[in-house]
DNA sequence: GCTATACACGACTAAAAATATCGTATTAAT
DNA sequence: ATTAATACGATATTTTTAGTCGTGTATAGC
């Protein structure tokens, strides 16, 4: 319950090992080997990032991956909705397929809570958690 | 990601449903077909919330299940936690086992945002969602 | 040009968690 | 007695998350 996935720890695990490092490219076997993380999952994770210009990506040896100036400027909600889709604590958060949207006696509290779970993330930005 | 069980749902849908009845006793079965919820599904969470003291039951027919006084005022961490277990949305804010602890580079903005929403639900009573 | 190393990406598999069902026992009102 | 309800452990199913595999492409260094 209440859980951020794999994908977004490792994300964030390898943006900040990236920062760290720089201008230089740095392979997602390294941080795999460091953090102890699949190898080829955490490359798939890198590789959409890259797709959503997050880093830079180079071929070939010596290649790997690098952060591009301005990510940690993101916040967190759109980061995580980015990689893993729309945040709600509810399906109806989400979609309105709900069968019994009509009977439901806690929708409007839910979503609340589900708009202030948003905002804590929107108040804090990549930067925070990967510098 | 970031999702409430079915368990909890179910939980303060009926919850709510009660309080509006004041009283009387409601069976499992009653609930169940008025929000279109499996009846053994709920039927269950109910059981687990009179063992929690946080409602009573009557066996027989004419039985069901009543809110006690008081539950309104509980805080939704620590309804949340009595029904789900702890909160955490990474492992190592529940447990320590992980294999990286020392390695791992964003632990504590991470146990940062895991209080924040903590926060969020302690100031959130039962009573907000279910009266 | 060959080789080694790295990214790209779709398909697939496995594991874990969440959700739901079943079977049997007990209780109590009529 | 019968019926309608809770109690509760065991099991089954479904969904989601996590991880793996195979094949292809790019490029640096020799």
């Amino acid at each position: 319950m209440l859980k951020l996935t794999r994908k977004l720890e490792y994300a964030l695990i390898a943006l900040r090992h990236m920062q760290d490092k720089g201008d230089t490219f740095i392979s997602a076997k390294e941080i795999a080997d460091m953090y102890l993380i699949p190898q080829e999952l955490l490359a798939k994770t890198l590789q959409q990032m890259v797709k959503l210009n997050y880093i830079k990506a180079a071929q070939g040896p010596h290649g790997g991956y690098r952060v591009r100036k301005g990510l940690t400027e993101i916040s967190m909600t759109q980061f995580m909705e980015d990689l893993e889709g729309p945040i709600g604590i509810v399906d109806c958060n989400i979609n309105d397929e709900c069968i019994q949207l009509e009977n439901c006696n806690i929708r409007l509290p839910i979503k609340k809570i589900n708009s202030n779970i948003r905002e804590i993330f929107n108040e804090i930005r990549v930067g925070d958690i990967t510098s």
